[in-house]
DNA sequence: AAAGATTGACTGTTCAATCTTC
DNA sequence: GAAGATTGAACAGTCAATCTTT
């Protein structure tokens, strides 16, 4: 087959994207190794679970809302419960599944870390967006995301829990 | 200061890119890795090097061209030195300077890989998106890229070297 | 002293193999 | 045997320290 090229439109953009991509993770996880000792993956963690009502989730469910494999989520859990930030038990109901609950020190460090990380994401990504790139960008991931995850898990639209006013922030 | 939380707009928005950051260098780096044992760092390496006249790059203008921190790509030259897809060579002119140079097959590497790996972006990204879209992308990923990559390098309009039509595409 | 680059140790990710429960 | 999860080894990235040349 042909393969067909990039044009100099579509190549710029690649570019662009790539370089997003490559910088905008080291990014994140400068901001909150600095300022909260946590990994960008790791406030992911700790922020999926204080949205669900009981601060609770198997592991295959926390492993889908971070994007992430089971073999790298069980390893980044183990750390966390060394640190005290999640706790691990096995479901009563089913002796396959692992149930990983988050801690009162967990959830401490997430609302202190919140705000500073909130700020970051305005400052490098939301701040130099217009109202209308926002929304551009929202159709323009989903229809990535749909070819690059087939589960289709965060294509959907996102909803936030309904939870106390208080409750920590996603991001 | 008071925290300006995300509304469900900026939220929605900021989860998939999250995502899509998350899943998309993987994305990559399996084709790649699958069918021609180059990760998508060492393809880019190789694609930089290939558009200049002379396959040549200092190390300094090569981690600037891939986003990357000198340590970073000094570990993986290294590696790529051992397959003989580059070498290094000090600068005559500039003993503090290593000049980084392709090889005959690491050129012919990256010609093999290129049209599976356009073939993937395609597939995984300009395909599901509009003409309008990778036009609104381009300016979006401008935008953030002023905040996340201080030097500009990334930010100025990307410009393909003039050469022979045979050259190995970038992307 | 600054610029260019490298090194080594540490941390984190990936992959295949494994284990247990259903 | 399939689902859910964990383990260990191999691999890649990050950070601080170092080295050389200017």
């Amino acid at each position: 087959m042909e393969t067909r090229w990039l044009d100099d439109d579509e190549l710029n953009t690649w570019v662009r994207l790539v370089a997003m991509v490559e910088l905008l993770p080291g990014a994140l996880d400068s901001q909150l190794r600095r300022d909260s000792a946590l990994s960008h993956f790791e406030y992911l963690v700790l922020a999926m679970l204080s949205e669900t009502d009981d601060h609770m989730l198997r592991m295959t469910a926390l492993a889908a809302r971070t994007n992430a494999t089971l073999p790298r989520l069980s390893h980044v859990i183990s750390r966390m419960e060394r640190r005290e930030l999640v706790e691990r038990r096995p479901c009563p109901y089913d002796g396959r599944v692992t149930e990983v609950r988050l801690t009162e020190s967990g959830l401490a460090t997430l609302v202190e870390a919140a705000p500073g990380h909130v700020e970051n994401v305005r400052t490098l990504v939301l701040d130099p967006l217009s109202a209308e790139q926002i929304t551009q960008l929202r159709a323009i991931t989903e229809a990535v995301l749909s070819r690059l995850d087939p589960s289709g898990a965060m294509t959907a639209p996102y909803r936030r829990p309904a939870v106390e006013p208080a409750a920590p922030p996603h991001a």
